[in-house]
DNA sequence: GGCGGTTATATCCCAGCGTATATAACGAGG
DNA sequence: CCTCGTTATATACGCTGGGATATAACCGCC
């Protein structure tokens, strides 16, 4: 039977999170995307932030960031209307989750591979 | 001449951070990796803390939490002795180190060779 | 014109993290 | 045997992030 640290050594799971710097703040990071997803399905930030679990406060301050951040919107708001108002991702906003999603996907797949030669190699 | 957004979007700098779960708790992160390199080569804890700019208490809870972890040591500290006592890192802690900077390597590479793109993307 | 749901903003408060500080035990070497 | 620097641990304090809450403005629709 396996020792105890190899049984741990085995339960090893590895992530792996992707930032996007622009000067002082974050312009794009995991939490900023999901929440863009998040708006661009609900078709609000109150929406979004309800679906992630999040404050509308702090919802409202990561889209404050990314728009400052990027220089032009990635989330669109307007107060008022049928449905009290909303707000949409942009072109820009889409554009930049597909490129943050993409980018992921290869650094993951790099990551995973290699995961099994990490443990390998911290069990003996 | 290029837009004020798209100067924004060229500054744009990507990083990338591992984190290696187990159960709870974070076995090995950035700050681990530098902490443990910095320990190998002040030869304490104290020492490493220092070197890092970090208080002892802190560098001290990171290196119980790899230990615990990992079921066996990283570092292994004693008391006393001519030089008051210090810490060396195990052979499964420069393991450790060695294996996680591999892996940073080959996921940092993939990701610096798609930010051209994805800046390009983001820029039309 | 009032209702409803959202945006935008301010204020208050709490929890968690980290620093600073203090103290005891330790042990090789002068 | 005493000093010195470190480990190991406890306590107290400050900062920051984020939630909770309140309020005003907005505007299509009934």
């Amino acid at each position: 039977m396996a020792s105890k640290t190899a049984r741990k050594i085995q339960k090893l799971e590895i992530d792996l999170r992707l930032r996007l710097h622009a000067g002082e703040d974050i312009a794009l990071g995991p939490g900023k995307v999901d929440l863009l997803e998040a708006i661009a399905a609900a078709g609000s930030i109150s929406g979004g932030a309800r679906q992630m679990g999040m404050s509308y406060r702090r919802a409202w301050l990561l889209v404050e960031t990314m728009n400052r951040a990027f220089g032009q919107p990635l989330v669109r708001a307007q107060t008022g209307g049928n449905s009290g108002g909303g707000a949409a991702v942009t072109k820009l906003g889409l554009d930049a989750i597909k490129a943050y999603r993409e980018l992921q996907r290869a650094a993951e797949q790099v990551v995973q591979r290699g995961l099994p030669k990490l443990k390998r190699r911290l069990s003996k």
